[in-house]
DNA sequence: CTACTCATGTAACCAGTTACATGATTCA
DNA sequence: TGAATCATGTAACTGGTTACATGAGTAG
């Protein structure tokens, strides 16, 4: 549901081709939702067969520039304001801390020091890109930006998390 | 990949059946990683055809009791310390926020107003969750705990991001 | 005319969900 | 003896990944 919707959303904001949107995902949207070339075609067929998108024209090399329909823009407005039916959240990261006690003392500190560098370097990663994009003043960019914003602290405080595990594991 | 150390580090920290670990499942890891009963029977079988568990005793009804191989420890030590082919975060929550412009700017307001209500109730469901639990002084429950409380500071952050953007909402 | 980019699709596979199916043991 | 719990499995379906396949237009 989430990769049709993400697909909907996108075209909600711009018409676009199959490969327009490919690029859109790896630019923009990666961060947040990524998908493969081969399920957006997919994804893209099947939008368009349940009516919410539409062929808008048809390009040299067989391009295909999509639009959303009335009743996609309907049913993309529904997904958003109705949280429920999310698939769960999965972590894997998570996963591994809940199993660090399978390993001595010293690796789980090893392990736990990899894992705030690697937040701090996602922290300097999303900076870049930050300054890296002319932000206008439409909505998209305001909410894309809070996007980011959200991918700032939530590394800020991953970092802060693994210092204050560290610290207790030291003191046992 | 990550169900099938999930599972194997169950099985590294007590042995059991598949009823046993599908409510430990249930129990302690449906925060960090869920998996249902019939994923988990067949994962088992997996698990046991490649040598990184064995069945250490029968018991009434068909009870397979499992425990982990010197193979599958070895196997599960080298899942935890090599964070590299992890599966892609997915976050059907940013994904929304990313959609947001989509919508009127009350009903996005309202959105993180929800949200952040959500983020406030799972805090106290945590905490809830962390007085109940008998904590003891092993390594299993100090991990077990810095998930709980990687989970606190989770939804804090996002709660406190919620009401940010709400305000950078109300000065437009 | 050659290499590159644009452009779309299919097939095989792994992971996860829901529903169905079955039977043994225990407890009131 | 009937209900609850213990216990394991299969089948059909959806979502996601990797690899393969093909061809049209464009720029040097």
């Amino acid at each position: 549901m989430s990769l049709r919707m993400a697909t909907l959303g996108l075209l909600a904001q711009h018409p676009g081709s199959g490969y327009d949107l490919l690029k859109r995902f790896e630019k923009s949207m990666a961060n947040v939702w990524p998908a493969t070339q081969s399920q957006l075609y997919g994804e893209l067929n099947k939008l368009a067969a349940a009516g919410l998108i539409e062929v808008s024209a048809i390009g040299p090399r067989g391009r295909k520039e999509y639009r959303i329909t009335p009743t996609g823009r309907t049913e993309l407005e529904r997904w958003i304001t109705n949280p429920a039916d999310d698939p769960p959240e999965r972590s894997a990261g998570l996963l591994r801390v809940f199993l660090l006690g399978e390993l001595p003392h010293d690796q789980a500190r090893e392990h736990l020091t990899a894992l705030a560098a690697h937040a701090d370097s996602e922290m300097v990663r999303l900076k870049e890109l930050e300054s890296s994009i002319p932000w206008s003043d439409t909505d998209e960019d305001l909410y894309g930006h809070a996007a980011l914003e959200y991918g700032l602290r939530f590394n800020a405080m991953q970092a802060e998390w693994a210092h204050w595990l560290t610290k207790a594991i030291d003191n046992r």
